[in-house]
DNA sequence: TAATATTGCACAGCATGCTATGCAAGTGGT
DNA sequence: ACCACTTGCATAGCATGCTGTGCAATATTA
Protein backbone atom coordinates (compact mmCIF):
# COMPACT_ATOMS: atom_id res chain seq x y z
CA UNK A 1 0.00 0.00 0.00
CA UNK A 2 0.93 3.18 -1.07
CA UNK A 3 1.18 6.34 1.20
CA UNK A 4 1.34 9.52 -1.26
CA UNK A 5 2.92 12.49 0.85
CA UNK A 6 0.53 14.98 -1.48
CA UNK A 7 -2.92 13.32 0.18
CA UNK A 8 -1.77 13.19 4.01
CA UNK A 9 -3.10 16.42 5.66
CA UNK A 10 0.37 16.48 8.12
CA UNK A 11 2.80 16.81 5.30
CA UNK A 12 0.84 19.36 3.75
CA UNK A 13 0.35 21.56 7.03
CA UNK A 14 4.00 21.13 8.16
CA UNK A 15 4.69 22.27 4.69
CA UNK A 16 2.45 25.18 4.86
CA UNK A 17 3.65 26.19 7.83
CA UNK A 18 7.32 26.41 7.07
CA UNK A 19 6.29 28.70 3.34
CA UNK A 20 4.33 31.17 6.22
CA UNK A 21 7.30 31.18 8.41
CA UNK A 22 9.93 32.06 5.98
CA UNK A 23 7.66 34.57 4.29
CA UNK A 24 7.08 36.09 7.63
CA UNK A 25 10.52 36.05 8.88
CA UNK A 26 11.67 37.91 5.85
CA UNK A 27 9.64 41.01 6.08
CA UNK A 28 10.05 41.27 9.80
CA UNK A 29 13.93 39.93 10.07
CA UNK A 30 15.24 43.40 9.00
CA UNK A 31 13.37 45.32 11.56
CA UNK A 32 14.73 43.70 14.66
CA UNK A 33 12.44 40.79 15.31
CA UNK A 34 11.76 36.89 14.45
CA UNK A 35 8.76 34.39 14.09
CA UNK A 36 9.06 32.84 17.55
CA UNK A 37 8.84 36.41 19.34
CA UNK A 38 6.02 37.60 17.14
CA UNK A 39 2.98 35.77 19.54
CA UNK A 40 4.99 37.36 22.37
CA UNK A 41 4.95 40.61 21.02
CA UNK A 42 1.33 40.69 20.01
CA UNK A 43 0.07 40.05 23.89
CA UNK A 44 2.51 42.33 25.28
CA UNK A 45 1.17 45.00 22.55
CA UNK A 46 -2.09 44.66 24.52
CA UNK A 47 -0.76 44.51 27.54
CA UNK A 48 2.37 44.43 28.90
CA UNK A 49 4.19 44.58 32.43
CA UNK A 50 2.75 41.15 33.04
CA UNK A 51 3.86 37.90 34.66
CA UNK A 52 5.38 35.07 32.55
CA UNK A 53 2.56 32.95 33.72
CA UNK A 54 0.24 35.28 32.04
CA UNK A 55 1.99 35.59 28.71
CA UNK A 56 1.70 31.04 29.17
CA UNK A 57 -1.81 30.89 28.91
CA UNK A 58 -2.39 32.95 26.37
CA UNK A 59 0.14 31.37 23.93
CA UNK A 60 0.06 27.85 22.82
CA UNK A 61 3.69 26.69 23.70
CA UNK A 62 5.44 25.17 26.19
CA UNK A 63 6.99 26.94 29.52
CA UNK A 64 10.21 26.34 28.69
CA UNK A 65 10.01 27.44 24.82
CA UNK A 66 8.76 30.89 26.13
CA UNK A 67 11.58 31.55 28.75
CA UNK A 68 14.10 30.92 26.14
CA UNK A 69 12.73 33.33 23.76
CA UNK A 70 12.22 35.75 26.58
CA UNK A 71 15.95 35.29 27.25
CA UNK A 72 17.03 36.13 23.37
CA UNK A 73 13.96 39.28 23.38
CA UNK A 74 15.55 40.46 26.49
CA UNK A 75 19.18 39.82 24.64
CA UNK A 76 18.09 41.96 21.53
CA UNK A 77 16.52 45.19 23.65
CA UNK A 78 12.81 43.92 22.94
CA UNK A 79 11.74 43.37 26.14
CA UNK A 80 12.99 44.13 30.35
CA UNK A 81 11.99 41.97 33.15
CA UNK A 82 11.48 43.30 36.58
CA UNK A 83 10.77 41.45 39.78
CA UNK A 84 6.96 41.48 41.22
CA UNK A 85 7.20 43.35 44.05
CA UNK A 86 4.72 40.82 46.15
CA UNK A 87 5.61 37.52 44.42
CA UNK A 88 9.40 36.90 44.44
CA UNK A 89 9.12 33.80 41.93
CA UNK A 90 7.15 35.95 39.46
CA UNK A 91 8.41 38.56 36.88
CA UNK A 92 6.89 41.17 35.07
CA UNK A 93 7.71 42.05 31.58
CA UNK A 94 7.98 45.36 29.79
CA UNK A 95 8.73 46.32 26.21
CA UNK A 96 10.96 48.63 25.23
CA UNK A 97 10.27 51.34 23.22
CA UNK A 98 11.85 49.99 20.23
CA UNK A 99 9.45 46.89 20.19
CA UNK A 100 6.75 49.15 20.53
CA UNK A 101 7.51 51.44 17.83
CA UNK A 102 7.59 48.06 15.55
CA UNK A 103 3.89 47.47 16.50
CA UNK A 104 2.19 48.76 13.59
CA UNK A 105 4.75 47.76 10.87
CA UNK A 106 4.57 43.93 12.20
CA UNK A 107 0.38 43.95 11.93
CA UNK A 108 0.66 44.86 8.84
CA UNK A 109 3.89 42.28 7.50
CA UNK A 110 1.68 39.78 8.99
CA UNK A 111 -1.96 40.58 7.40
CA UNK A 112 0.25 40.74 3.97
CA UNK A 113 1.36 37.70 4.43
CA UNK A 114 -1.88 35.95 5.50
CA UNK A 115 -3.57 37.86 2.79
CA UNK A 116 -1.34 36.96 -0.07
CA UNK A 117 -1.29 33.26 0.96
CA UNK A 118 -4.89 33.15 1.09
CA UNK A 119 -5.09 35.38 -2.58
CA UNK A 120 -6.18 31.55 -3.77
CA UNK A 121 -9.20 31.58 -2.53
CA UNK A 122 -11.87 33.34 -2.51
CA UNK A 123 -13.72 35.15 -0.07
CA UNK A 124 -16.14 32.61 1.26
CA UNK A 125 -13.60 29.51 0.76
CA UNK A 126 -11.20 31.28 3.26
CA UNK A 127 -13.76 31.69 5.74
CA UNK A 128 -14.38 28.42 5.67
CA UNK A 129 -10.69 27.03 5.59
CA UNK A 130 -10.19 29.56 8.77
CA UNK A 131 -13.02 27.42 10.34
CA UNK A 132 -11.90 23.86 9.34
CA UNK A 133 -8.06 25.45 11.06
CA UNK A 134 -9.75 26.23 14.07
CA UNK A 135 -11.86 23.38 14.87
CA UNK A 136 -9.32 20.84 13.80
CA UNK A 137 -6.90 22.75 16.66
CA UNK A 138 -10.25 22.59 18.77
CA UNK A 139 -10.20 18.98 18.59
CA UNK A 140 -6.44 18.19 18.55
CA UNK A 141 -5.93 20.24 21.97
CA UNK A 142 -8.68 18.35 23.60
CA UNK A 143 -7.42 14.80 22.78
CA UNK B 1 -6.54 48.47 15.34
CA UNK B 2 -6.47 45.07 16.96
CA UNK B 3 -4.25 41.87 15.24
CA UNK B 4 -6.26 38.54 17.15
CA UNK B 5 -3.88 35.94 16.06
CA UNK B 6 -7.14 33.69 16.45
CA UNK B 7 -8.21 35.46 13.04
CA UNK B 8 -4.44 35.09 11.55
CA UNK B 9 -4.10 32.44 9.05
CA UNK B 10 -0.25 32.15 10.11
CA UNK B 11 -1.01 31.83 13.49
CA UNK B 12 -3.86 29.09 13.14
CA UNK B 13 -1.02 27.00 10.19
CA UNK B 14 1.71 27.11 12.95
CA UNK B 15 -0.50 25.96 15.56
CA UNK B 16 -1.58 22.99 13.74
CA UNK B 17 1.51 21.98 12.68
CA UNK B 18 3.12 21.87 15.85
CA UNK B 19 0.15 19.71 17.15
CA UNK B 20 0.41 17.74 14.04
CA UNK B 21 3.99 17.24 14.59
CA UNK B 22 3.52 16.56 18.11
CA UNK B 23 1.00 13.68 17.74
CA UNK B 24 3.35 11.65 14.92
CA UNK B 25 6.12 12.25 17.04
CA UNK B 26 4.37 10.19 20.16
CA UNK B 27 3.24 7.71 18.07
CA UNK B 28 6.90 6.98 16.27
CA UNK B 29 9.09 7.97 18.48
CA UNK B 30 8.75 4.62 20.33
CA UNK B 31 9.97 2.92 16.96
CA UNK B 32 13.11 5.23 17.01
CA UNK B 33 12.55 7.39 14.35
CA UNK B 34 11.02 10.61 14.84
CA UNK B 35 9.26 13.25 12.47
CA UNK B 36 11.85 15.12 10.26
CA UNK B 37 12.74 11.85 8.93
CA UNK B 38 8.86 11.20 7.68
CA UNK B 39 9.36 12.34 4.56
CA UNK B 40 12.68 11.22 3.96
CA UNK B 41 11.63 7.62 4.99
CA UNK B 42 8.48 7.59 2.49
CA UNK B 43 10.45 8.63 -0.21
CA UNK B 44 13.04 6.02 0.31
CA UNK B 45 10.92 3.38 1.22
CA UNK B 46 9.49 3.38 -2.40
CA UNK B 47 13.09 3.49 -4.02
CA UNK B 48 16.78 3.32 -2.12
CA UNK B 49 19.91 3.49 -3.15
CA UNK B 50 19.71 6.99 -4.67
CA UNK B 51 21.51 10.41 -4.31
CA UNK B 52 21.07 13.01 -1.71
CA UNK B 53 20.23 15.09 -4.98
CA UNK B 54 17.90 13.01 -5.85
CA UNK B 55 15.82 13.21 -2.32
CA UNK B 56 15.86 16.89 -2.51
CA UNK B 57 14.09 16.99 -5.48
CA UNK B 58 11.16 15.22 -3.66
CA UNK B 59 11.22 16.75 -0.10
CA UNK B 60 10.13 20.32 0.12
CA UNK B 61 13.70 20.80 2.98
CA UNK B 62 16.89 22.93 2.19
CA UNK B 63 19.45 21.12 1.41
CA UNK B 64 21.77 21.86 4.57
CA UNK B 65 18.61 20.62 6.29
CA UNK B 66 18.17 17.41 4.31
CA UNK B 67 22.13 16.44 5.24
CA UNK B 68 21.88 16.89 8.71
CA UNK B 69 18.70 14.68 9.24
CA UNK B 70 20.70 12.51 6.86
CA UNK B 71 23.45 12.76 9.31
CA UNK B 72 21.23 11.74 12.53
CA UNK B 73 19.70 8.95 10.13
CA UNK B 74 23.06 7.35 10.00
CA UNK B 75 23.91 7.26 13.20
CA UNK B 76 20.58 5.85 14.53
CA UNK B 77 21.47 2.87 12.45
CA UNK B 78 18.23 3.68 9.64
CA UNK B 79 20.17 4.87 6.52
CA UNK B 80 23.90 3.69 4.94
CA UNK B 81 25.61 6.05 3.01
CA UNK B 82 27.63 4.86 -0.28
CA UNK B 83 30.02 6.47 -2.97
CA UNK B 84 28.46 6.83 -6.47
CA UNK B 85 30.88 5.09 -8.32
CA UNK B 86 30.73 6.64 -12.03
CA UNK B 87 30.24 10.53 -9.73
CA UNK B 88 32.67 10.76 -6.22
CA UNK B 89 30.69 13.73 -5.04
CA UNK B 90 27.29 11.67 -5.24
CA UNK B 91 26.24 9.16 -2.68
CA UNK B 92 23.87 6.48 -2.93
CA UNK B 93 21.52 6.03 0.21
CA UNK B 94 20.50 2.90 1.42
CA UNK B 95 17.83 1.55 3.95
CA UNK B 96 19.17 -0.52 6.36
CA UNK B 97 16.88 -3.36 7.56
CA UNK B 98 15.55 -1.58 11.05
CA UNK B 99 14.32 1.28 8.83
CA UNK B 100 12.93 -1.18 6.22
CA UNK B 101 10.95 -2.88 8.82
CA UNK B 102 9.24 0.27 10.13
CA UNK B 103 6.95 0.61 6.78
CA UNK B 104 3.95 -0.76 7.80
CA UNK B 105 3.51 0.95 11.43
CA UNK B 106 4.82 4.32 10.05
CA UNK B 107 2.32 4.34 7.01
CA UNK B 108 -0.75 3.24 9.63
CA UNK B 109 0.77 5.96 12.11
CA UNK B 110 0.72 8.63 9.84
CA UNK B 111 -2.77 7.99 8.73
CA UNK B 112 -4.44 7.54 12.08
CA UNK B 113 -2.82 11.07 12.82
CA UNK B 114 -4.47 12.61 9.70
CA UNK B 115 -7.97 10.87 10.29
CA UNK B 116 -8.12 11.48 13.73
CA UNK B 117 -7.41 15.21 13.20
CA UNK B 118 -9.47 15.52 10.43
CA UNK B 119 -12.53 13.78 12.23
CA UNK B 120 -14.35 17.05 13.27
CA UNK B 121 -14.70 17.84 9.55
CA UNK B 122 -17.08 15.63 7.44
CA UNK B 123 -15.83 13.87 4.14
CA UNK B 124 -16.37 17.28 2.01
CA UNK B 125 -15.02 19.65 4.09
CA UNK B 126 -11.77 17.29 4.57
CA UNK B 127 -11.74 17.19 0.83
CA UNK B 128 -11.84 21.06 0.34
CA UNK B 129 -9.34 21.48 3.01
CA UNK B 130 -6.76 19.59 1.32
CA UNK B 131 -7.64 20.87 -1.28
CA UNK B 132 -6.78 24.71 -0.27
CA UNK B 133 -3.98 23.89 1.49
CA UNK B 134 -2.74 22.29 -1.92
CA UNK B 135 -3.75 25.45 -3.71
CA UNK B 136 -2.15 27.75 -0.72
CA UNK B 137 1.50 25.54 -0.83
CA UNK B 138 1.65 25.85 -4.42
CA UNK B 139 0.42 29.80 -4.68
CA UNK B 140 3.76 29.86 -2.28
CA UNK B 141 5.88 28.44 -3.60
CA UNK B 142 5.50 30.05 -7.04
CA UNK B 143 6.18 33.44 -5.16
C1' DT C 1 4.83 25.96 63.04
C1' DA C 2 6.83 22.33 60.55
C1' DA C 3 6.37 19.35 56.73
C1' DT C 4 4.61 18.99 52.21
C1' DA C 5 2.81 20.51 47.88
C1' DT C 6 2.41 23.82 44.32
C1' DT C 7 3.88 27.54 41.50
C1' DG C 8 6.99 30.38 38.54
C1' DC C 9 10.81 30.20 36.21
C1' DA C 10 15.47 28.57 34.36
C1' DC C 11 18.56 25.49 32.14
C1' DA C 12 20.34 21.35 29.65
C1' DG C 13 19.93 18.68 25.79
C1' DC C 14 17.98 17.56 21.64
C1' DA C 15 15.49 17.71 16.77
C1' DT C 16 14.18 20.38 12.94
C1' DG C 17 14.51 24.06 10.12
C1' DC C 18 16.91 28.04 8.09
C1' DT C 19 20.97 30.96 5.75
C1' DA C 20 25.66 31.37 4.59
C1' DT C 21 29.76 29.42 3.30
C1' DG C 22 33.21 26.27 1.64
C1' DC C 23 35.08 22.67 -1.08
C1' DA C 24 36.04 18.78 -3.97
C1' DA C 25 34.56 16.60 -8.08
C1' DG C 26 32.68 16.91 -12.65
C1' DT C 27 31.69 19.76 -17.14
C1' DG C 28 32.40 22.88 -20.85
C1' DG C 29 34.50 26.24 -23.64
C1' DT C 30 38.67 27.88 -25.58
C1' DA D 1 45.23 21.06 -21.34
C1' DC D 2 43.53 24.97 -18.86
C1' DC D 3 40.37 27.98 -16.72
C1' DA D 4 35.89 28.90 -15.26
C1' DC D 5 31.50 27.25 -14.01
C1' DT D 6 28.35 24.03 -12.03
C1' DT D 7 27.08 20.36 -9.04
C1' DG D 8 26.79 17.48 -4.77
C1' DC D 9 27.49 17.61 -0.34
C1' DA D 10 29.19 19.17 4.37
C1' DT D 11 29.63 22.35 8.11
C1' DA D 12 28.88 26.38 11.15
C1' DG D 13 25.77 29.09 13.46
C1' DC D 14 21.39 30.31 14.72
C1' DA D 15 16.06 30.26 15.98
C1' DT D 16 12.22 27.70 17.43
C1' DG D 17 10.19 24.06 19.45
C1' DC D 18 10.11 20.03 22.53
C1' DT D 19 10.95 17.03 27.08
C1' DG D 20 13.06 16.51 31.39
C1' DT D 21 14.77 18.37 35.40
C1' DG D 22 15.85 21.43 39.15
C1' DC D 23 15.09 25.07 42.39
C1' DA D 24 13.54 28.82 45.15
C1' DA D 25 9.49 31.13 46.65
C1' DT D 26 4.82 30.74 48.03
C1' DA D 27 0.74 28.16 49.70
C1' DT D 28 -1.41 24.51 52.16
C1' DT D 29 -2.12 21.08 55.43
C1' DA D 30 -1.34 18.38 59.43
Amino acid sequence: MEFEKENSAGYLVNHMARLFAKELQQRIAPHGIVVGQFPILLELWQKDGVSQKSLLDKIDVEQATLANTLNRMERDGLIRRTRNPTDARAQQIWLTNKATALREYAYASAQRVNAEALSVLDASEQAHFMEYMSRIISGMRAS
